[in-house]
RNA sequence: GGGCUCGUGGUCUAGUUGGUUAUGACGUCGCCCUUACACGGCGGAGGUCGCCGGUUCGAAUCCGGCCGGGCCCA
């Protein structure tokens, strides 16, 4: 420990901040299995391993460590784990290219393995971050969805919901990308804007608007109004599709639009959505035309092997030579593409596995569930309402948890592993018995794999302790905290899931963050060049600066834009604070600090007024996650309050060593500490730091939070008007051309009550200050009148300007001394108290003095020679 | 097109149970290197609170309409 004299005149972030990263011992952070105070959960989002920690979840990250710190301080068993969310297609094609090679190229094992490496080395680097970041991670909770402990639970909870109905199997129309040559979610599809052409072409004497003309093999049906008189002569004909000859039928639908196009429309299966839902309606044959992997199929005939792309042009040119394309036109349409690869989707109807959705259910739970913000709530109540298909589950990829699935050779009936044997690869080996049905020994295991959302949606199941029986021990959870561009996925699935699973909502509250935009307000992209990464700010400014501008930059669930002028200034507290401690830490170094002291000067008990209205303050805010009216009441306390208004009064009496001393060093010290106690969540590396010096190396981080009220109602308004009055001189100071630390002469105070301020006015001004109970002898007159509004407005609503106008009309000696009563519109009524106060100015009387006034205090100021 | 959300000095931002002079930061201008701090202190300038209308004694705040941005969805 160094002396406090030889603290350091500069705050090196970067020295302190690793020195107690190497200081501090993860065991601190595990939460205890065996306590007896509440529990505190958080059920953190597992980032997907890309090796890159972004500004996006350092923000996520800062909101939850702030409340993890805060709530252990507060008493609380915290569990701050800290999962990976491995699985997904990013990494396949990230070892595709790294390795030169296509999946197809190495063993389905060997690929599995590849994915695994790189994913291992991308968390450790990310972990790196996490601690330089300061996040009191519960590295003994750590979980990592691609192992087998944890995948063997997600395989776990498909047999789960597989035994009690959620689960099923069926041919049904998915989203499909033929890029990556799987199904998706309906979550999983992006719309992009782009422009197309509308073709339109004759069908057997029809016209029919098509933007999608390589599905003809695919046509099904025309479509067209009900009420639309041009097509009437149609209805219960059928029609020769043109180039490929099959016959197809007229249905009339009220939901075809008569406007658009020509008013008649192929229905092929499958265009889009609507084309789902009149293929269902209809009950209409399927025909598929395009593949998995994107190609056209047989029945697409001459066309067969082309990409959809080749076969449009193909078609267009064939239609044009036989004189059937009458012409085109350029169309603003909306396409759903793939939300990784961005390539568009197509709908196919394939066999997949899908999660029955139940919309009134998770309806419900969602509603039990807290919402910070409480609108985020409405996203999830629209998404939920609008949900149409089931969630398909099933992918057609290599790098994910495999479906537990066999099917049996001789019979076809499906195999499931005993929950024991989990986790189980299908296609590596053989389940451990016979079919039950037939006693086969003989079957296929099950390629499809699961969509990543199926891991990372039990997360909170995981991190609670579910073993696949009833309720976890620490279930539901406290808190999810996420972003808001997930609720519809993540927020959706664990609801979902938690309910089929438990019957039981996940978390008790959650916490919703928004977007960080780049610095010119847009998104952070890198075709915009304006994305900022953490690593950056670590290095330029620190781990506390930037958790200072995530606490900062934004009410909690806004969106917040990048600003480096923000963690300027939050580096720049750090050195005012740094110099606050500075100055706290030597003078409690000279002899006299004394715990039991007496705190009896004004500016004293002024300050521990003010500190105990911003430990209020700040555990209301922390509350309620409001992280931004927190730091600001804890900047504000310190600078303004601490810094500027208290240490500037008193600083004198600590250098002359006067009686009072010791209130002074008394009340800096419980300041300081409790300083350094609000600020542990917001900036633990810089609070441990003035901690460890305040209190002989003891950490900030094991000591409970700030209980301080301290009620001293004439200290506030006394030391208010202090404040006050010093502001005003110095103004006046100001206006005078005089320097601030030049001396004054004598400045007369006279207050209504006595004022015991230790002489610290006159130290602060550099005056001759006297204090006086009677009444200057100055001539003063009316100069104006202050109405109370909040007062005198709920009294006399519309007659205000009546009154306002009666009193103004009062001779001057009433207005010092009103009347009880008053005539307003020949109706005499009461004045309420405080009503209104006189305005004086003054004049001078013998001796030379200027005048301020502060309230009803006046202050005479007689300049020396 | 629908839902949600936002619009406050040059820039970013606080503030909505309606109440006297609208918060802070950055920038800007002036003065001051006072033994914690010039990465500082003090003081100033700068705002029709997006626009229009309504309710009210009184609107940044409540209501309606419009304009503009963002997010999600169709």
């Amino acid at each position: 420990m160094i002396s406090s004299d030889q603290l350091p005149k500069n705050y090196d972030f970067a020295e302190v901040e690793e020195r107690w990263r190497n200081t501090w011992r993860d065991e601190d952070n595990y939460f205890d299995r065996n306590s007896k105070k509440p529990q505190f959960v958080i059920d953190t989002p597992p980032p997907y391993p890309t090796g890159n920690f972004h500004i996006g979840n350092a923000l996520n990250w800062c909101y939850i460590d702030f409340f993890a710190r805060y709530k252990r301080m507060k008493g609380f068993n915290v569990m701050f784990p800290q999962g990976w969310d491995c699985h997904g297609l990013p990494t396949e094609v990230k070892v595709e290219e790294l390795n030169h090679i296509t999946k197809n190229d190495v063993s389905r094992e060997e690929f599995r393995r590849m994915c695994r490496e790189l994913t291992e080395k991308n968390i450790t680097h990310m972990r790196l971050t996490l601690r330089k970041m300061a996040f009191s991670t519960d590295w003994s909770n750590e979980y990592i969805t691609m192992m087998p402990d944890y995948y063997g639970k997600t395989q776990l909870s498909f047999l789960r919901m597989l035994k009690t109905g959620y689960i099923y199997q069926s041919e049904h129309p998915v989203n499909y990308c033929t890029r990556c040559e799987t199904a998706i979610a309906f979550a999983e599809v992006a719309y992009e804007e782009r422009e197309t052409q509308l073709n339109y072409f004759d069908f057997q004497g029809v016209e029919i608007a098509s933007t999608r003309p390589e599905l003809l093999a695919a046509c099904v049906a025309l479509a067209v109004h009900p009420e639309d008189k041009r097509y009437h002569f149609l209805k219960g004909r059928k029609m020769k599709v043109p180039l490929f000859g099959h016959e197809v039928p007229v249905i009339q639908d009220e939901a075809v639009d008569p406007e658009f196009g020509s008013g008649a429309v192929m229905i092929c299966t499958f265009g889009d959505k609507q084309d789902v839902h009149w293929w269902k309606q209809h009950n209409l044959v399927l025909r598929k035309a395009i593949d998995r992997r994107g190609r056209m199929t047989e029945i697409a005939d001459r066309y067969r092997g082309m990409t959809a792309a080749e076969c449009r042009t193909a078609i267009l040119a064939d239609m044009k030579s036989l004189k059937i394309l009458k012409r085109q036109e350029k169309l603003a349409q909306r396409v759903g593409t793939c939300w990784r690869c961005k390539t568009p989707i197509e709908i196919l109807s394939e066999r997949q596995w899908f999660v029955k959705i139940k919309p009134d259910e998770i309806q419900e739970v969602a509603h039990q569930i807290i919402w910070h913000p409480e609108h985020m709530l409405r996203r999830m109540e629209n998404w939920i309402e609008q949900m149409e298909w089931d969630w398909c589950i099933s992918r057609q990829r290599i790098f994910a948890t495999p479906i537990p699935v066999w099917f049996c050779t001789a019979c076809g009936e499906m195999i499931t592993p005993d929950e024991k044997d989990l986790p189980v690869d299908p296609t590596q080996g053989k389940p451990k018995h016979a079919c039950l049905k037939c006693g086969s020994n003989e079957s296929s295991g099950e390629v499809d794999v699961l969509d990543t959302w199926m891991d990372s949606s039990i997360s909170v199941l995981n991190v609670t302790g579910w073993d696949g029986r009833g309720i976890p021990p620490y279930f539901p959870a406290q808190i999810r905290p996420q972003g808001h561009d997930i609720i519809r996925t993540w927020a959706f699935y664990t609801i979902l899931r938690s309910v089929a699973l438990t019957g039981q909502k996940p978390w008790d509250e959650i916490l919703v963050n928004g977007m960080v935009l780049g610095e010119d307000g847009f998104k952070m992209s890198k075709s915009r060049g304006n994305i900022i990464v953490p690593e950056e700010i670590l290095l330029k400014y620190g781990a506390d600066a930037l958790r200072q501008w995530a606490a900062m930059g934004a009410a909690t669930g806004s969106d917040i834009m990048f600003n480096w002028n923000d963690v300027v200034a939050a580096s720049r507290f750090q050195t005012k604070m740094w110099n606050i401690a500075r100055f706290a830490l030597i003078q409690l170094e000279k002899e006299g600090f004394d715990q039991n002291a007496s705190v009896t000067a004004l500016a004293d008990r002024w300050l521990l007024v003010r500190l105990s209205d911003t430990v209020q303050q700040v555990n209301a805010a922390m509350e309620s996650y409001q992280f931004d009216t927190a730091l600001k009441a804890i900047r504000e306390f310190a600078w303004d309050a601490l810094a500027d208004n208290y240490i500037e009064l008193v600083k004198g009496r600590l250098y002359t060593g006067a009686s009072s001393r010791k209130s002074a060093l008394l009340v800096l010290h419980t300041a300081f500490d409790a300083l350094c106690k609000m600020l542990a969540p917001f900036t633990p590396y810089f609070a441990e730091e003035c901690y460890s010096h305040l209190n002989k190396g003891a950490s900030v981080h094991k000591q409970p939070w700030v209980s301080f009220t301290y009620e001293d109602e004439a200290a506030k308004y006394e030391g208010n008007l202090l404040t006050q009055i010093v502001a005003e001189v110095r103004r006046y100071k100001h206006d005078a051309g005089l320097a601030l630390n030049a001396p004054l002469g004598k400045v007369t105070i006279y207050a209504p009550h006595t004022v015991n301020d230790e002489g610290d006015t006159g130290r602060a001004l550099n005056a001759d200050v006297h204090w006086r109970t009677d009444a200057a002898k100055l001539d003063r007159v009316i100069e104006d009148i202050d109405f109370n509004r909040a007062v005198i407005g709920p009294v006399f609503r519309k007659q205000v300007q009546a009154f306002i106008n009666a009193i103004k009309a009062l001779p001057p000696h009433s207005l010092e001394n009103p009347p009880k009563t008053i005539i307003i519109g020949g109706s005499e009524v009461r004045i309420p108290e405080n009503s209104f106060s006189p305005k004086f100015s003054y004049m001078e009387e013998g001796a030379k003095v200027d005048v301020i006034t502060v309230g009803n205090v006046i202050v005479t100021i007689a300049k020396s020679a």
